[in-house]
DNA sequence: GCAGCCCTGACACGATTCTGGTAACCTCAT
DNA sequence: ATGAGGTTACCAGAATCGTGTCAGGGCTGC
């Protein structure tokens, strides 16, 4: 027991059945099958689906937007090229034109914490 | 010199005007501004234009992938709550349907593995 | 001071995403 | 064995994304 079927893990979680299969389809959520191949919803997705909704709504994501988050756990060079995309500082490009107010720019500091952040993290990331 | 108007950047990128305006409201690439309000691209942005195409390529990303990967970066909360929903464990539902072949099932290994690792990637970011 | 860029904001339109519905077939419990 | 409900595979409509284009107005370099 404890295992419901798709529209009861439906109607049970809010979404619709067509939305758990995409759900699953996407990689995020994937139920154990039936010999025959129906999809089983332990407690466990249950709990996940919901929380899932919520994660949703609490930061207005899509599922889109998950399924991308999944994607940059399974593909750690794709998440590596990303962090150095982002590393690579916004360099100010020569600016003759300003020099006005000397004492007025003070923003790099903070990115150059998170790049060092980030440098430090893709080395322990690399390492054992 | 060394800094380009908006469509010189672009033809020299293989950008068009719009895109640059749009990469720039994504928060993606922001060209400093003339004092009259113009954008002024420099090297430094020429080269994170190209190689943002390039990782666009490269990966089969889109700008809003890069986008939502930015927001990762702002906002570690919502990295947070993703690290979390990932880490929930996918629970086999008390499965009393199976048991057939009780030496077929290897997988969780790996998952615990990466659940680890992120579980410690949590802990560090949380750490001064 | 003027011709030629650039700015923002808006509309447009194809491509993609999200979500529902239908069809044809299969499974499960009674 | 039969009816309720599950499966995959499509089609469809709304919403969003990626781009182009145009209008009205402000900079800029000569």
């Amino acid at each position: 027991m404890t295992t419901l079927t798709i529209h009861e893990a439906a109607t049970t979680t809010g979404w619709s059945a067509r939305m758990l299969r995409y759900i699953e389809q996407l990689g995020l959520i994937e139920a154990p099958r039936s010999p025959g191949g129906y999809r089983l919803y332990g407690p466990g997705q249950l709990q996940r689906l919901r929380t899932l909704r919520e994660l949703l709504v609490r930061h207005g994501l899509g599922l889109g937007d998950v399924g991308f988050a999944l994607r940059l756990r399974r593909e750690p060079e794709l998440s590596g090229a990303l962090d150095d995309w982002f590393a690579a500082e916004p360099r100010r490009p020569a600016a003759e034109h300003s020099a006005d107010q000397p004492a007025a720019t003070a923003q790099p500091l903070d990115d150059v914490d998170w790049l060092r952040f980030e440098q430090a993290k893709h080395e322990q990331l690399l390492a054992p």
